[in-house]
DNA sequence: AATGAATGAGTGTTCATTCAT
DNA sequence: AATGAATGAACACTCATTCAT
């Protein structure tokens, strides 16, 4: 938002109000439909959780599908945002991989727990989203496909053991909610150690040469 | 089905007309349940694949939530069957486990594409039906866990370690169809294979000793 | 409807009946739509009409626009079955075309009511709608153009006295049940000849020279 | 507007600016009701023609219903204006009454295309409206009725023919846009020339006695 | 004067489910 | 056993209209 003059533009309170009255809809929206899927959640209660009527809803999003495509979209932003910090780094490929697969467990048990249902549910109704789904997913890969790769080039590693490899470091993580429970006796830091370290270990030079390839 | 007598009793034709229409209702079900999701998939639909009207369904089954909960148990106890026939070999508990982990990817891959679909679909509609998943998914869950459990107790390998690689296994397990397609360059078996691998190397002696826990 | 002998099907008793429910939801449909226009009328009133919810008609149309669109088309047939009667004739053209004036003016004020809102109506809101409305009206106009053509060769008239003569005649039919009374003063069959003959008038030879050209 | 002096009030700037500005919403109201009809043309859309949020249009009508009513209403005033300026003349009803068709024709092709879609329109939605629509086309009638019952008088032509002549003509008169092209083969004043004298024909005295009445 | 916000009433449409046949 | 008929409940979405600012 830049004037002419190339400065940031000021918003006047009314685009300000507006901009908040939209991120506290598409909160509750992504709540709800995280917790119901996008069938299961119905406009109506996503506006009802905000002392809304279901129609104000529509001077905001022009549809149930652009709201669930704008709180998908949102929601992988910001999750981006924190993978390309971590992926800038390009020292040492197989610590990169390392961090990333730590900062993305943070981000859903702890920072973020909507995003799993969002961006991981399989069953999306409209082609719009499924197309939109495919895109951002293939976005978010790439974080850890180009770190892996470049980790498997160092340590020798091949093609398909790296697919095999981010293949089940993928399950992992979309299925991660489904069982942990941060209240539970695994800490969220020791849960994010854990798990990196074994998502990360068939990049590891020794082991791979002695059990990946028996 | 038993006579009074104690002896199994002889189904009537009609009784095995019916028992087949069932099967074959519940294969067809399972089959777009699988692809649509629950919400999705429609009566008219399922019942127009088997050259029927919708409402005779219900001559079979009260319900979509009964239909679909006879999808998904029949299909679970299908796969019960396998994985407990390789789970009774009590000798080496590691190489049961590993076992255990090829022969879930077989049937997902090769075997039983439907049943990923059914069993790990994460939104699930009715109180009845998510009961119903919570429980057979323990009920699989204990497969694995017990020869883990076995597994690790041998290798000195600490709960919580043994928590992590399995809530890595059963994610990598339930997300396997969303990446691999079995007409691409790597092979049915050597998926089996090389994830299986990865799947059971926490549960390595050696292994554990130096990475995991560092 | 025939069978592979070639020799027409019995309907069965439930086509038979399904038959006649179509044709009254569409005769009581026509009667609403003609009434109060296509955005006007809407499906639970016209179902209401029947005794029926509003779904129900689902059962035999599969939207509102397609209704509309066989009413249409079934008043436009019903006419057009009339007219093709008279135009067979070709004798003499301008008698035919006088024939055909004062048919369609017994149709539109004595026999079918609901023709002319359903056929001549100027706002038609869908696409298809529109496609299908411009189709049939240039199918019922050529009923008319090619007597008078045929008319207008024999007397010697231009293409474009013959062209207005033609406007003004579809106009004076379209607008007649705006005015026309059946129970007025003027009897159904007084309008209908001497209407005809003022349409019919402009291809008399004689008055043409006269009057038409000055 | 006067003041209590009896003199005519200047208005005050404001004043005129109001007068514009509905002026001006009145016009483009009549553009949109023109092309969609009442149902079709939303009041967002007929605001946002001038660049104005729909609720503005509050500050000058009251309703829909009243913003149609006062562009049939001001549409009417001057269509009727023109009418009457020719109708002043009582020297020759059958001239004078040739004039009024040319007139209206002109009118409607040439001057204010919206006219008839919004005089003649046949579906009117509200009771109000329908009972402005029949008051309104009565005093369009009757200037042309007038003009016709002295010709008839004149030439010796019955009631129910001069009945009939004008519907016939009323109908041409509402049709007219219709399948008239101002860009086509046959020019606005040609077409004002045949079609009137088409529609006065039936008030010639000579044709009467011929064919009229056979 | 203008509008952003909000909504209530209504619209077409879907679908699991019931029931008489 | 099978289904045509029918429906009630629900849902996304539209739109004229109100109101506070």
């Amino acid at each position: 938002m830049q004037n002419l003059d190339g400065r940031d533009a000021v918003p006047t309170r009314t685009e300000q109000k507006r901009a908040d009255r939209i991120e506290r809809i598409e909160r509750a929206a992504a709540r709800i439909f995280a917790a119901r899927g996008y069938d299961g959640a119905n406009f109506t209660d996503i506006a009802a959780e905000l002392d809304l009527g279901g129609p104000s809803l529509y001077h905001y999003f022009s549809s149930k599908d652009e709201l669930f495509l704008r709180c998908l979209t949102h929601s992988a932003e910001q999750v981006f945002a924190r993978l390309h910090a971590i992926a800038a780094d390009r020292s040492d490929a197989r610590r990169t991989l390392h961090a990333l697969f730590r900062e993305q467990i943070l981000i859903e048990v702890r920072d973020f727990p909507e995003f799993v249902p969002l961006f991981f549910s399989t069953t999306v109704p409209t082609p719009r989203l499924a197309e939109a789904v495919t895109r951002l997913r293939r976005e978010h890969a790439r974080f850890f496909e180009q770190a892996a790769r470049r980790a498997a080039r160092e340590a020798g590693i091949g093609k398909r053991e790296v697919r095999v490899a981010l293949g089940i470091a993928f399950g992992a993580l979309a299925y991660l909610p489904e069982w942990y429970d941060p209240a539970g006796p695994i800490g969220v830091d020791e849960l994010a150690d854990r798990m990196a370290d074994g998502l990360a270990r068939p990049f590891d030079v020794a082991d791979t040469a002695r059990s990946m390839q028996r």
